[in-house]
DNA sequence: TTGAACAATTGGAACGTTCCTATTATAGAC
DNA sequence: GTCTATAATAGGAACGTTCCAATTGTTCAA
């Protein structure tokens, strides 16, 4: 028995005295064989160190059991989490998913999705990267392969979605910083191009019309979805003439920034000037002060993507329902009432 | 051409008119076809919506493309910066790495090695949990495959490692902390058992007692590697009797928990008690006050291990020279001088 | 005109599995 | 004892690719 050269099914049959297919009915389980045979087999694999070709399978069975999981940013930890939440759901499944990271970068997207595909993904999750083309994800369309896209909405494309509910996200923040008496507001950070940036804004932009806040007190200031762009945005913000007192972030990062930036100007967070995130991350609740966020209940959204692959899968569609979570506010402390009020206007 | 069932480099051949030996050739790119041969399978290709089926290919070839890293804590974001700088190598090396997370789970870090495996990985670089078995990591190194762990060492086994200069490090953090002029001093965080952790607190607890600090002032507490760990540390120190004035973190994350905790209790980080932090995550220039902390250097770490691993592939060995990036002290602002000088003692 | 040298292309076997169709062993019924 | 039904096991073809050896086409020197 030479070690380098690994071994094989026809090894394993040779050593336990048995066929090649009955190694294989014991390594798929079958009940066909008699225990005590499949315990020869079995100690037979033991002993050799081989390993189960998963390739020559597939080949075999033209179908595999590897899940992809294509993701913008995993350095956001949002998206992290998501990841990580769509994984455990996999694994108690019994199938072990890949990530990949495309670094908002739409090229590494490309070669990331063509290599899953060439690995013969049998189902792919992908968080897409801005300026992603309909086109990058019609070759997999058309190869049959179940997809759907997880918090970002493809423009063109009619894949499945899993996202929260942005819209009311955003009213319920609107609702939250005009509740506590603010009546100049801003919607911070994120590019226009994002479909959960304009679900996001909808959201908010509606219901402080509908609450009476003039257009013209709506601030809408758009920029990277980091903290770098938070305090950017923030920074541009209190600059203007009549500037907000209040805030909603593109998403938790935009937030921290936007905190960040308020302190670097000697104004407090919450007590001069009220910030809500989105997203609720677990750092959220850390941060002094806590910031009140909206929760999207990130390990549901992740259970919801996996479970619909893995259903859409086993019944071999490639159509799914749309599925939009629920979300919540989240009051902590990073909003005080306006102290502003009579200050202008 | 029926759309369902996918083309074959057969399909290929016929719709250009060729052999498949022709169409297997232009696939790898070799220069013995002539250029308008080369060209009508290419069209060929498009036309069909063909996908390279890479498991066929690695049967034949006995090697794949395949590099898995194995991750013991992605929503770390030390470790996600880590993950998304190897990718980032490799990619540029052509080659698509998959990440998987095994959740501080030595379980589910068995299923993923053995599923990385069969998949057929020619490469591997591992982040292991805690309590990771020797014998997990002899089938791999029993099948040949290339295998680096990084970050942490793992007890028995004899395989390569990365790893920044963690006794230095340590080191660099007690000379600061007892330059601002602190006498008792802690270290906060983390459990026994890791590599990591023995190598930090060695370079630290040297340096202190070579610098004259007797050991009964040396506080040392272990705990989780997470900030949450990080508040409980804190608490557990300031309620010992002449209790350190200043620490060392196990990681940047217990170092906010610490910060955290302080708060909690009143304290202000720097000024009431001084904090270091270890990995220089890109947040802790954020914080506030901005955390100083050991930087590992994380993109060229994760640069190295790429490389190694790359190169352990291309020369079919299995061995390779343990790395020890550099480490350097980040001063910010989380160490004020000792005011508590006179105070007991 | 022939042959040699080289360029371009082709056919077939092999890779490690699965699955279908035998084949053999075992048991029970008559 | 033979037959039938069933339980276990075995053999071979097939999956989509690569690679070797073989074949054909082309050019050029003699």
């Amino acid at each position: 028995m030479t070690l380098r050269d690994k071994a094989t099914i026809l090894d394993i049959a040779r050593e336990a005295g048995v066929s090649k297919s009955t190694v294989s009915l014991v390594l798929q389980g079958s009940g066909l064989i008699r225990p005590d045979t499949a315990a020869k087999v079995r100690k037979a694999i033991a002993d050799t160190g081989y390993v189960y070709n998963r390739g020559a399978a597939n080949l075999r069975k033209a179908q595999s059991n590897v899940i992809g999981m294509v993701i913008h940013d995993l350095t956001n930890p949002f998206y992290a989490e998501l990841a990580v939440g769509m994984e455990r759901a996999f694994q108690s499944a019994g199938v072990v998913p890949f990530i990949a990271n495309t670094a908002e970068n739409p090229i590494r997207q490309d070669q990331v999705l063509k290599s899953m595909l060439e690995q013969g993904a049998a189902g792919l999750i992908i968080a897409p990267t801005r300026n992603t083309q309909p086109e990058a994800l019609r070759r997999i369309e058309q190869a049959g392969v179940p997809v759907i896209t997880i918090m970002r909405r493809l423009p063109e494309s009619r894949l499945p979605v899993v996202a929260p509910d942005n819209v009311r996200g955003g009213a319920l923040a609107a609702e939250h910083l005009i509740g506590k008496g603010h009546r100049r507001l801003a919607f911070l950070g994120g590019h226009a191009d994002l479909s959960v940036y304009q679900e996001r804004l909808q959201g908010f932009r509606d219901t402080c019309l509908r609450l009476g806040i003039p257009e013209g007190d709506i601030t809408i200031i758009e920029g990277e979805t980091n903290r770098m762009g938070g305090m950017a945005c923030l920074n541009a913000a209190v600059e203007r003439p009549d500037h907000p007192t209040a805030a909603l972030c593109f998403n938790d990062a935009v937030a921290f920034g936007v905190m960040i930036a308020l302190r670097k100007r000697g104004l407090e967070p919450a007590r001069d000037f009220a910030v809500v995130g989105f997203d609720d991350v677990v750092e959220a609740q850390h941060y002094i002060p806590a910031l009140t966020s909206i929760s999207v209940d990130t390990a549901s959204l992740g259970e919801r993507a996996a479970h619909t692959v893995l259903k859409m899968m086993q019944t071999r569609t490639t159509r799914a329902e749309d599925q939009i979570g629920s979300v919540t506010l989240i009051v902590r402390d990073s909003c005080g009432p306006n102290r502003a009020m009579g200050d202008v206007k």
